[in-house]
DNA sequence: TAACGGTTAGACAACGTTGTCAACGCCCTG
DNA sequence: CAGGGCGTTGACAACGTTGTCTAACCGTTA
């Protein structure tokens, strides 16, 4: 409320001014304002501050759609990026990351939640493309990816992250799911844990699965069948992990220690450990680490992933696509990482060895 | 890896079909296709079905780029979105409110993080302008933001959020920041406290002023002078809070209760209770809700903010703006919450009273 | 049968920019 | 002094789309 005019009552709202305003005011041919705000070679230093002075009092800016159209190549230095939400944390730091890496190109990013909606999915892939973007970064939902991404985009560069695509050959980024429940697993069995119980997400999502997979592979290698295992899964929120918790702890023989294959499925687990009382006495293994997890009574001991990791390498790929590497797709891992703070570490309880 | 062909082996890189293509496909002139593509009236049943069948069969997807370079109006169906990181969670959630808010236009959203640099903000800015966004709604930082927009974007919607802009006129979103400090004020007061301290952001941020302001005006406003407040400020990372949490706690005559103004500025301040024993001892009220505050150890009182509706109103006051609305710019005001959860009730030691 | 109105259809220009190309002026060389 | 080369410059078309406008066709009415 500093000025007096109010900016929306000045009338006829002027027309925004394009190239021909700026060359008109500075004597000379659109094509040299072309050329001076492109910093391209070739005009004189007398029209070039010409050009300059008159971009400048007119405040001029390029538009950057009607020079892709004609261009070659038709970039628009534009990136779509598919993210289960921009609100998970997770997400927006692999957001971040992928900003830092294509900032320094110019490349700005167009950013849409999922929600595990294959619909959506579908939607807003086509909404990207209708804008032309340079390349898309997602996280894939449907079962297959071949139909959301149209047979004549093949030269569009696409990067998948942490999900592995089906049905399409396309570069991902994936944490080393199977292993960091494989981790999960040997830590919790070198504190002499024989009592393991398992906290899962969808099964219709990859990543849960595997680390399932990994985890009970791991007890396998130790003598523990998964038929000895308790594995509740298809949480997918808070309070069926908590009710889902506080289950296991009120079993006939209930485990020593939990491992939780994502970060809501850890809080209502912590929750349940909490409200039974049990947060000493039961061992907790996280996959996905999580703000204040240290701050926690114990701390939180988690597999740790790393989404500045993710995003860094998913920007690279889109843009080592763009600078035209044509080698075979393939899938990067980023291992994902044990940070012990206490829940994890947790003894089973004498009578229970 | 489950198809054998590479994506990007297929030599020729076939052009993207455009509406030429489909016309010839189908037999029909191009301004057909486009009649057909943007549900126009006027196309005999016949045709338009043949339009379709061409449509899917090349799987074309309109250029939105050259259709509103040409159409009336010149919208692009896009805004830019400028947060002070988009890994921020608060931010991220009124980034996903302005989303859902959005989406239902078909408006997709350009987000970039300002990290608090107003080089950034004037770079950022400039570079949506380029891409002719409808829309801008950013968390302004630049002592005035008259440069940062330029003249000629007179009829571009702007709306603020979180702090007020100055130097310009436009639409503002904000929360009661000083009205949440007092809340947090009489709070503390309400439960006995006479010895309270503040702890508080970077004095350059307005929001971090007024919440100041807030706190210290109730506390005079029953007796307590500002010069018996001992105000630590300019703390922009958690260990900066921790370490001026440390000093207060260990001065002369401690504190029974604390205020922190933001969100890392209260996990330092947990720490720093936590290191010296004293989370039962001294009260803390933070600004800002986060997750998890429930769960520490006690929980911790905040006075929450609501991103959600922040950026809900955001995005009304743009698609207002976009729908002609000529009314003189105003502040919005998003009411904080006081959310109880042990941390703020506890009672000073009786030799304190 | 002629005139008319309504519907359907496509030719054409234009949006703001950049690639192409021809033309201009200047300086240098033979 | 003619010719060649180089550095500048702008006219023009084209990018993919849509607004405008006119034409063709249909059925109806006088």
């Amino acid at each position: 409320m500093t000025t007096l005019s109010n900016r929306y009552e000045t009338e006829p709202a002027k027309q925004r001014p394009t190239m021909r305003d700026v060359a008109a005011l500075a004597g000379v041919g659109t094509k040299t304002v072309s050329r001076v705000v492109n910093d391209e070679p070739g005009v004189s230093e007398a029209k070039r501050t010409r050009v300059l002075r008159a971009v400048e009092q007119l405040n001029y800016q390029v538009d950057m759609a009607a020079g892709s159209l004609r261009r070659a190549g038709r970039r628009t230095l534009s990136i779509g990026l598919l993210l289960p939400s921009v609100a998970n944390p997770f997400s927006g730091e692999i957001h971040r990351a992928i900003e830092d890496a294509l900032a320094p190109r110019g490349i700005a990013v167009f950013a849409a939640s999922l929600d595990d909606d294959p619909e959506r999915e579908k939607a807003l892939v086509a909404a990207f493309i209708r804008r032309r973007v340079d390349g898309l970064v997602l996280t894939p939902i449907a079962k297959s990816q071949a139909h959301v991404i149209p047979q004549h985009s093949h030269d569009l560069p696409i990067v998948f992250i942490d999900r592995e695509p089906t049905g399409i050959d396309a570069d991902a980024i994936v944490s080393d799911n199977a292993i960091g429940g494989s981790r999960a697993a040997a830590h919790l069995l070198s504190h002499g844990h024989t009592r393991l119980a398992y906290l899962g997400d969808r099964t219709d999502i990859q990543t849960a699965r595997e680390r399932r997979r990994g985890f009970l592979e791991e007890l396998g290698r130790s003598g523990i069948p998964a038929s000895q295992v308790p594995t509740i899964e298809d949480l997918h929120d808070e309070e069926a992990a908590r009710r889902a918790a506080h289950e296991l702890l009120n079993s006939q023989e209930p485990p020593t220690a939990i491992f939780s294959s994502q970060n809501l499925v850890t809080f209502g687990a912590m929750r349940a450990l909490k409200e039974e009382g049990m947060s000493h006495k039961v061992a907790l293994v996280g996959f996905d680490d999580f703000a204040l997890a240290d701050m926690m009574e114990p701390g939180i001991t988690v597999i740790a992933q790393h989404p500045e990791r993710i995003g860094k390498l998913a920007a690279e790929r889109i843009l080592a696509r763009l600078d035209g590497d044509q080698s075979q797709p393939s899938t990067w891992v980023v291992p994902s990482e044990l940070i012990v703070r206490g829940s994890g570490e947790l003894l089973p309880p004498p009578q229970a060895i």
